[in-house]
DNA sequence: TTCTTCATGTAATTAGTTACATGATTGA
DNA sequence: TCAATCATGTAACTAATTACATGAAGAA
């Protein structure tokens, strides 16, 4: 029976088991309002990483019993504390990102004006829900209301970059919003400013000399 | 033979053949400089991908030949660029962010200080590799080089939104690494400033309300 | 002659998703 | 008693990746 291998989805559970033992149910909502905006699998997966954590000896499973209702809690081992220290050691990977509404945005050209604003009202839209859930979230720990306050630094940073994300979202397709408005009906017809050309440009460099404001 | 559902891969791809008809290996090319960014995937994807395109009928392959050597190229039919159209009719799906270093950051109170720095380093020096890059291109254009210069309007609001991200990731990773240098060695003993928590919440407060500045 | 790049793929594998299924408990 | 939520999973599928393979052309 080769044992297969684990994944970044394998530690980000053990990460997880890491600040306290979960049921799996707890697992599934623990992965909407947080991991998920990182590291987003869907619920069946958190019933099947755990069990791989169990066999490789990272993690137990025991059966507990609500009522008659049974639920099965995963704890992290020694090893597993030892295993998740060796992985937060390696550098990882950098953001990969797919953004669908983007490329489209893209292949406007193919399309028509006023798909350009819907797809782009689309992704405002986004935007807000997802910076209101962020606030929502951090609203609550400034109440001092939030749930494992002594992980609070390391949330923080994780949540800043969220935010800002969702913010970046939401300035862009607001930016491009008034941009296409001025589009003729035929995106081909389409013409461009250069000095928002030469002002993108600009901010590239700046990040690249890395200096940055 | 139940015919294949077309992915936003394919319609990807699709979009692609929309600006001019390409071989195999210029696909493969194109994904590093410009596509990958937004929609990435891996190089043999890009040889299945045109063959599902032919199956539907949006597309058709003409074997050329340069020299003794073959190559394959793709040119999208009447029947592909209506189906280009009605894809970019619907809205999309918003932006999935998959950050493992992020993840880490997240988790960092099981690891060490140094680990969290190397990681923050890691995202930074990314960020900054990506902006170059992001800043070669752009520089490109604005001297008339690029290619395609008609889709220039179009290839600017991408190339706006990528060039944020970039340095908002690189912004993020040198503001996270001043405030992870004042940790103490292990971060399970780290406190966070307030006002810190407050700055973030007030942003995402902002973005979710709107306005925007 | 040798290395690199051009060029095109296939095979094997896997990580992950979608859909389905079921039963217990709680609150209205 | 009915709906919603708690709770746990499996089965079927598929999109995608990794690894492998090969041969031509051009440059050194």
């Amino acid at each position: 029976m080769a044992r297969s291998t684990l994944t970044t989805t394998s530690y980000s559970i053990l990460g997880l088991l890491a600040v306290k033992p979960w049921s799996t149910y707890e697992l599934t909502k623990q992965m909407d309002r947080s991991l998920g905006r990182m590291w987003p699998r869907a619920t069946s997966k958190l019933y099947e990483e755990p069990k791989k954590l169990v066999e490789h000896g990272l993690a137990r499973a025991d059966d507990e019993r609500v009522g008659k209702r049974s639920r099965r809690v995963y704890t992290i081992t020694a090893k597993g504390r030892r295993a998740l220290a060796a992985w937060l050691r390696e550098p990882g990977e950098g953001p990969v990102l797919e953004f669908e509404q983007l490329l489209k945005v893209f292949f406007s050209d193919s399309g028509s004006r006023d798909d350009t604003l819907a797809t782009l009202d689309a992704a405002r839209r986004w935007a807000q829900a997802n910076s209101a859930t962020s606030a929502a979230v951090g609203r609550q720990y400034l109440d001092g209301a939030g749930p494992f306050p002594e992980r609070e630094p390391q949330r923080a940073l994780a949540a800043a970059f969220l935010t800002d994300f969702y913010a970046l979202v939401g300035d862009w397709a607001r930016w491009a919003t008034e941009i296409v408005a001025r589009w003729p009906d035929d995106p081909k017809q389409a013409t461009v400013d250069p000095s928002v050309v030469e002002a993108v440009v600009r901010r590239a460099e700046a990040a690249a000399k890395d200096g940055s404001p």
